[in-house]
DNA sequence: ATTAATTTTTAAGTAAGCTTAAAAAATTTT
DNA sequence: AAAATTTTTTAAGCTTACTTAAAAATTAAT
């Protein structure tokens, strides 16, 4: 399979938790880089490979195939993450980038060596977490968005989910940094803005930083 | 540049050292599994972008750039070697397989971090000169093929110049390994045949395997 | 030095993965 | 509910990196 395709059904994986399964070609476009009709194409194109169900005008449904196969590349994708994260002194947002392409080019058999390397872990640099040889997560999740949680008490950091330099550059500066504890010491107008407390910092987030990241509640 | 690019230069590269300047499409496409017509092309369009300079029914020859573009390639493959070796259990002919797909999507930063992490090696698993980050290969090869070494003299293997999981597997199986010690006992019938002692095992090559078992005088 | 064989080149064609433009359907706004 | 907007789909076309088939040139054999 082709690295386009590999990006197509990681695409429709991704923006399914992230938006509430609105998969629609345009969506995934957007997420891809592409134009809409390229990925009304591709979609067709992999409905007839079992990947995906297609219908039109329906969202994108990926097939147990195309979800297997999707997994098995985020697998790879994290598992690159987690071995440039410990062996060489490299920012989040750039082993994300490398991550990107040698996702695509590493074999189960490769992939595998990297996790027995690492321990089997089952969380990456970001906190996200890393699919099993058989493209399962056999971990569930009980972090809830910043944007999410009560003012006064104690949260972990779990997990970091973007792509975006500006902001890993912003959590660099700030400590937000995956296991670290932050206190949330005051939610604004509906929780659009947050203010926490952090490395003895006070710092205000707006709801395009704390709804992309994720805590436990630290007891 | 695409990996089709980077792998047309590549064996434009190899091609030309081992093969003594035999460059013409034909071999190049041999190398590369292509038919001649897809090679010829290729190395038209490659004239343009002034990797390779193109005359009709004569060898191509790569350009200043074109040789740098090569020899950064072969730099992360024999990064990638050094350290999937290193790191991991991994025979030769598995590493040379997953450097082939990782060297087209490695930056030269991530490139120039392996590097460091491994000490700037000089030599990969195969005893093959990793060329620096500009391109240039500084260390000089004083190491001769076996095909072409005298009776009753001892050599240290310098060198395995091959791809070949068959042949791997014999070396392996045989001591033939980077840096070991051999005797050559016996010459056959004009260099076709070669008989050495290598832990205290007696064994007879043709040249098919002589031709790319490089090795050094052991003084 | 011809002839035969091989290699290289040209020409035409294909598949993958895109594009833009316009038509069709769905969604949102008023 | 109708109109306006947006999204999806269809259609036609492009580029890259190949292919096969045949013509042209080179190389090898007799």
């Amino acid at each position: 399979m082709s690295v386009a395709i590999e990006n197509f059904v990681k695409a429709i994986y991704k923006n399914g938790k992230r938006d509430n399964n609105d998969t629609k070609p345009g969506n995934i476009a957007k997420e891809l880089g592409i134009s809409n009709a390229a990925a009304t194409d591709m979609a067709k194109k992999l409905a007839t490979k079992d990947l995906l169900n297609y219908e039109k005008y329906q969202p994108l449904q990926l097939t147990k195939k195309g979800t297997k196969m999707a997994l098995l590349v985020i697998r790879k994708h994290r598992l690159w993450e987690a071995l440039l994260f410990k062996m060489f002194d490299m920012s989040l947002h750039d082993i994300h980038r490398e991550a990107e392409l040698l996702e695509h080019q590493t074999s189960d058999f490769l992939a595998n060596k990297i996790s027995e390397y690492l321990g089997n872990p089952k969380f990456d640099p970001h906190g996200d977490p890393i699919p099993n040889s058989n493209g399962e997560i056999t971990t569930k999740d009980t972090s809830v968005q910043l944007s999410n949680v009560q003012e006064g008490k104690s949260y972990i950091i779990s997990r970091l989910m973007s792509d975006d330099k500006e902001f890993f550059d912003f959590c660099a500066l700030n400590g937000l940094k995956y296991g670290n504890t932050l206190v949330v010491s005051k939610q604004f107008s509906n929780n659009k803005m947050t203010q926490i407390l952090i490395n003895n910092n006070t710092i205000v987030l707006n709801q395009d930083f704390t709804s992309i990241i994720y805590v436990n509640e630290n007891h």
